[in-house]
DNA sequence: ATCTATTCATAAAA
DNA sequence: TTTTTATGAATAGAT
C-alpha cells in the first residue's frame, strides 16, 4: 500500500508567500488558536480575548470568554454595583508588561468596574488627535483605577472628545451614558 | 526498562480545581498559545492581539504583533477605509470583545524603535539595585524591544507617582491633565 | 524547570 | 473550505 500522504511536514516559520497556502494555514491555525484559547479558559478559569486581523486587514476575527455583550449591558445599567477593591492593579499591570519582538506593548487594567475598556481606546484616540506628545504618551501610559464616580466623570470627558468625531460617536453613542 | 512516565494523558476540558495544577497548566498553555500566535503572524502576515487575565484577575498577559494597541486602534482610525465599514468592524470588535464584565484593559505602543534593549533586563536590573519590593518588582516575561530612554523616564515617573500616591486614583488623575 | 510518552495539531494533498 | 493521512508539536504527569 503506497502512502496516501507524507503526513505533516516540518516547516519554517517564515511568511508563506503563496496566497492559497497562506489562507489555508491562516484558517487552520486561527481556529487552532481559538480552540486552545477556549481550553485555557475552561481549564484555568481565566478570561481572555483575541483579535486577529486578516491579511487584507479588512476583517477581524475574535474570540473571547466571556462575551462582551455582558459588558455593554452592564455598562448601560444606571446603577451598577459598588466598586471593588482596586488594590495595586496598576502595579500588576506594569509587572506584566509584555513586549514583543521589535515592538513594545503595555497592558492596562482599569479595574473591576463597569466597562471602562473604552477609556483606553479613547485615550489612544486623544493622543492621535493631538499630534503632541503628552508625558503619558510613553511606555507605560497606564491608567489607575478610579472610584466609580470618578469613572463616570471620565466617561463624560471621553464622550466629549468622542463627539468630535461623528463617525466614532455613532459607534460609541450607546456606550457613553 | 520500566516506563519513566505514562506520558501525556488525555484530559477533560473542565476546570482544574487543584490550584497548583491549574497554575502549571495556565503557564504552559498560555505560552503555548502565544507561541502559536506568533507563528500565525509570521506565517500569514496577519496582526493579532491576545489578552489574558489571570485567575485572581490581578495580572494581564498580552501578546501582540505588531502590538495590541495598533490592532485595536485600527478601528479607531478616522482616516482609512469607508466609514460604514470601519464602524461596523469596530462594533464587531466591541461585541466580540470578551473581557470579563468588570474588567477592562488597554494596550499601548511604546513604539517601533531600533533599540534592541530588552525592557526585562532593565527591570531586573532596577529590581536588583533595589532590594525592596517595588511595585514593578515582578516577573516580566516575553520582553521585546523598546526605546530604553523613554522607558526609563516613564518608569521613573511611575515610580514617583506610585511612591507618592498609595491610591491608584491619584495616578489615574495625573493622566488627565 | 526537565523529561517522556501520548495526545493533539496540522502540512500536504484531495 | 473541509477531510484524510501521517508526522511534527504540544503537553500531562512526574521528577
Amino acid at each position: 500500500m503506497p502512502r496516501k500522504s507524507e503526513g505533516r511536514q516540518k516547516i519554517e516559520i517564515v511568511r508563506i508567500t503563496k496566497q492559497s497556502s497562506s489562507s489555508v494555514a491562516f484558517s487552520k491555525r486561527r481556529s487552532g488558536i481559538f480552540k486552545k484559547a477556549s481550553e485555557l479558559c475552561a481549564l484555568c478559569g481565566v478570561q481572555l480575548a483575541i483579535f486577529v486581523l486578516s491579511q487584507n486587514r479588512k476583517k477581524v476575527y475574535s474570540f473571547g470568554d466571556p462575551d462582551a455583550e455582558a459588558i455593554v449591558n452592564r455598562f448601560l445599567e444606571p446603577n451598577p454595583g459598588p466598586p471593588r477593591s482596586r488594590t495595586s492593579q496598576f502595579m500588576d499591570l506594569i509587572r506584566n508588561a509584555n513586549i514583543q519582538e521589535s515592538y513594545t506593548q503595555l497592558t492596562n487594567v482599569l479595574g473591576q468596574f463597569e466597562s471602562e475598556k473604552k477609556i483606553g481606546e479613547e485615550l489612544n484616540k486623544m493622543r492621535k488627535e493631538n499630534q503632541e506628545d503628552y508625558w503619558w504618551d510613553a511606555p507605560v501610559e497606564n491608567l489607575g483605577l478610579a472610584e466609580l464616580d470618578k469613572l463616570k466623570l471620565t466617561m463624560l470627558k471621553l464622550k466629549e472628545v468622542a463627539q468630535k468625531q461623528a463617525e466614532m460617536l455613532i459607534a460609541y453613542e450607546g456606550l457613553w451614558i
